[in-house]
DNA sequence: GTTTTTACTTACCCGTGGGTAAGATATCAG
DNA sequence: CTGATATCTTACCCACGGGTAAGTAAAAAC
């Protein structure tokens, strides 16, 4: 009860009474369907699973939404739009690209906490038809893109040591991106923590600088094979 | 024709002939199998699916295979054999823990770029039994053990900047994981390419060094914010 | 050649789930 | 209070796909 925003749960109330109300109820189908898609997948969660759960009856659901897809997809606008304005926030507050790596990172692993964001990069976009795909694609395509032109920033700059940054853009968003498969509300590790951390690790790397030199003689004499 | 070896393809040829060789058909379905399991996922596709392009007809395959299910888990289980081989591999030449790590990553990379690997990773879980899923689940729990202890012998030799393993492990595996998602045989970037990459950035971070201290300066002011 | 065994096909069953038709009941405007 | 409209239900259709039954034909055994 107490923390109610945070928990995923309980929409059926929105449903309770047969008030008109279509904004609230829309809502209230796509985060229990949000929910279940990430519970058991798209594919295993029938349009009667998210009916049940809202306490109504399957052909209800076409009253909010045209097919099963639509939801689906809407789930996907949701999420992405909660990266755009991160993204968006970022380019603003300039600084280094460095820094606005570290700070897509951070704010990134807080979406990937939020059933919305999660959707994004879990679900399986081969569910999706061929416009809807297409949609997404785009969406992903710029976060991509964006991601891309702050570590050339940081290469520029000088902030960032030079590499690839198709790779390095590749590397820091699959970290950020497998959260979304291990993540739970409820585990040890809190959404802050996760993204206090990675914003660390991926920017500097495990490396332990301060001893380098002691562990350089070691590790050349003993590098494997 | 020649990179056969190298590309995903045509194993019908095994069912060319009536003759009696259970061990290469069998493999020839795991293989088509996996195939059209990364490019349609499990769900989407059908034993009608596999046998088609195997040129045989769907009942054929209940020859060599109990049900749908024991095909999804032989999948699962030569690829998690692939990455056990890597990982005993690595536990062997000692060194450093860094440099395990390093090994691992990329190793690890490379398995992802092969089918019955990126299966592993990519496809999903939930498509299994519950005795199926505890199978695999026991096999990605020894994975990331391995991955922790070699961050946390890092950590204790001094090769390793003190950390969180747990998270480090998360961050390293995410990325890796991920590979699975994006690499396509005959894309831009290579195997190798993206073993050598990877273990590179996941070690040393993106911080510039060299101009550490210049970048020090600027950074403190301009954080966003 | 004859028999036995394996490999495979055609034809079928049936559970599941997306989607629709048509009707019942509550809500709201006037 | 009454009609109009939105909301939701019961009952149904049908395509799809996993799995099986039963029979055919090729290959191996002798």
């Amino acid at each position: 009860m107490s923390k109610d925003a945070a928990l995923p749960q309980s929409h059926w109330k929105a449903f309770a009474s047969r008030r008109r109300d279509p904004e609230t109820k829309r809502e209230a189908v796509l985060q229990t369907a949000a929910q279940l898609f990430l519970e058991k997948s798209y594919g295993r969660t029938s349009l009667n699973d998210v009916a049940e759960r809202l306490n109504i009856t399957k052909p209800a659901l076409y009253h909010y939404f045209r097919n099963k897809e639509e939801i689906l997809l809407e789930c996907y606008r949701l999420g992405t739009g909660l990266i755009e304005e991160i993204l968006n926030d970022i380019a603003d507050h300039c600084g280094t690209g460095l820094e606005k790596v570290e700070a897509f990172i951070y704010s990134y692993a807080n979406v990937m906490t939020v059933n919305f964001g999660r959707c994004v990069m879990r679900l399986d976009q081969g569910d999706l038809s061929e416009d809807a795909l297409s949609e997404v694609r785009s969406y992903k395509r710029k976060i991509d893109r964006r991601l891309r032109s702050f570590i050339q920033e940081g290469i520029d700059d000088g902030s960032i040591t030079p590499c690839d940054p198709k790779i390095a853009a590749f590397s820091i968003a699959g970290a950020l991106n497998w959260i979304c498969m291990w993540y739970e509300a409820d585990g040890a590790l809190s959404a802050e923590e996760i993204a206090t951390q990675f914003a660390r690790t991926l920017t500097q790397g495990l490396v332990n600088r301060k001893r380098s030199r002691v562990n350089a003689k070691v590790s050349k004499q003993e590098t494997m094979a």
